[in-house]
RNA sequence: GUCCCCAUCGUCUAGCCCGGCCUAGGACAUCGCCCUUUCAAGGCGGUAACGCGGGUUCGAAUCCCGCUGGGGACGCCA
């Protein structure tokens, strides 16, 4: 049985790289019909926080990933850690350090000064352990590596890497405060919770040799690592605020769609042959570390706009009048709490939906078709609202009058017949008309439009228009 | 400084493991054309890449070595 785990660190958000982390393992999980776990590991009590938690939950609920177990948080397993780490101080795998943060901190500096390895120098590895087996104050407890011989990490991912083992550190286990530390949290939570593949990012490579040598002082077999290369910003440093927005719900905000952003996401280091655009099914039936990639992605905002702009052609108009109501009310085109005719909302997206790449813009559009009022383009307004097309305008509001049937087809038989009266293009007119009904020079078709704002909106609009072009003509 | 990872169009990538089918494929972006009542969408076409240097081989994007470049790690952070 395939076992994964999700574990953030309830620090920030849930950002970009994290969920691409969690959608591997999640995708990794459901293609073996394995469990996705989630785990918090707070065990950073001053940057940990309740409200990251959430956020971060927040963020996997929005997108679709769900978990099977957890949320488990290591702050309710400290007990778990510290029988774990007398253990090891009993079988002398670990040791107490006496040395304050402050001696390493100016000890790591020199070291680096003098252009050598920052790492500890181990002066408490041999000291006598005077009070073995108690607490001891102000002491940290470090873990015994070895420091002969290789460590080899076969990675699913990268093949097999080889570390020395006199370079690794004797990290501290736990702190003088008596909690836990992450490389040893992970690796005791991975084996209670019989993790069989640790699917995180590329960052934690260096670290694998290190938790694994944990895993063997423990008496436990190590699972499979899978090492995903990082997302990079444009300027190919890691990603972070300053490449724009990098939190997942600040997407959403964006107007974008989960799936695509799962989507694009899932394409950065991985591939499937040609193929861009991938049903949830499909990506959990193909996916696989074989067509992962390790080369480090730039993320590239103007591709994920595509797929969202895929995905909203492909969505369903009534799903997505759900979801524009949201944005409707926040650009204050509706009230907070008002409604509106989903039946004739459907038809108004349908004819929006090609047009628009995210919510945002779809709910911008469909102000034309909502407000009571229109605001000109200026510069729309100079060009099409003028003496030239004044009384086609007069003559197809005359027309509409006492048009019944308000319909695309009807509405095209009244165009037809006034621009063969003017023997003008269809332009001349629709234009003119179009700044009329939306303020601007673009929108979905005309005729389509005019049926879809309706008669009375839209004779008040040429009416407003004429009576426009009249005060600007002396 | 030390260690680790990586290296195909501007970007995401296919191809690489199992050398010839690669005149290097697709996608985003970009440019042009078509369609057209505008804007999109769609269709067609163009520009654009195997980092460099050595090997190995009849033959290398594909295998080996070096270099260069980029990224990551070196915390009583995770």
């Amino acid at each position: 049985m395939v076992r994964v785990r999700f574990a953030p660190s309830p620090t920030g958000h849930l950002h970009i790289g994290g969920a691409r982390t969690a959608l591997f393992n999640y995708l990794f999980a459901r293609h073996n019909n394995g469990k996705f776990i989630l785990r918090i590991e707070d065990t950073d009590r001053t940057r940990s926080t309740d409200e990251y938690i959430e956020a971060i939950i927040e963020g996997m609920k929005w997108l679709g990933l769900e978990w099977d177990e957890g949320p488990f948080r290591q702050t309710d397993r400290f007990d778990v850690y510290k029988d774990y780490v007398d253990k090891l101080l009993k079988q002398g795998k670990a040791y107490y350090c006496y040395c304050t943060p402050e001696e390493l901190e100016q000890r790591r500096q020199e070291a680096l000064g003098q252009g050598k390895s920052p790492k500890y120098d181990g002066r408490c590895r041999n000291i006598v352990q005077e009070f073995e087996g108690s607490k001891v104050r102000n002491a940290a407890v470090r873990f015994r590596m070895p420091q002969e011989g290789q460590t080899i990490v076969d990675d699913l991912i990268r093949g097999k890497v080889i570390f020395e083992n006199d370079l690794l550190d004797d990290l501290i286990i736990l702190r003088s405060d008596g909690t836990p530390t992450y490389n040893f949290t992970v690796v005791v939570d991975d084996v209670d919770m019989d993790i069989t593949h640790v699917i995180r990012g590329d960052d934690h490579l260096n670290n694998t040799p290190k938790q694994m040598h944990i895993y063997k002082a423990l008496g436990h077999e190590t699972p499979l690592f899978a090492h995903l290369p990082m997302i990079l910003g444009a300027d190919k440093t890691r990603l972070s605020k300053r490449h724009g927005a990098t939190s997942v719900m600040a997407y959403k905000e964006m107007g974008y769609l989960p799936d695509a952003l799962v989507n694009y996401l899932v394409r950065l280091g991985w591939s499937c042959g040609d193929q861009e655009v991938f049903t949830r099914e499909e990506l959990i039936k193909y996916f696989s570390f074989e067509n992962v990639g390790k080369a480090a992605a730039v993320f590239n905002p103007e591709k994920l706009l595509w797929l969202n702009s895929q995905y909203i052609i492909k969505s369903n108009p009534e799903e997505l009048g759900e979801l524009v109501m949201l944005f409707l009310e926040n650009a204050g085109i509706i009230q907070k709490g008002q409604d509106i005719d989903r039946k004739w909302l459907s038809r108004a997206i349908e004819t929006l939906q090609e047009r628009a790449k995210t919510l945002v813009e779809l709910a911008n559009s469909l102000r034309y078709y909502i407000a009571e009022d229109v605001q000109y383009d200026a510069k729309a307004k100079a060009k099409f609202l003028n003496e030239k097309s004044k009384d086609l305008l007069a003559e197809l509001k005359e027309n509409l009058i006492s048009l019944t049937d308000f319909s695309t087809a009807e509405l095209e038989k009244v165009f037809k017949s006034i621009i063969e009266k003017y023997n003008v293009k269809l332009g001349a007119l629709a234009q003119p008309v179009r700044v009329a009904m939306t303020g601007g020079t673009e929108s979905p078709g005309i005729f389509e439009v005019l049926e879809i704002v309706g008669k009375e909106k839209t004779i008040k609009r040429l009416e407003k228009a004429i009576a426009t072009i009249a005060t600007v003509q002396p």
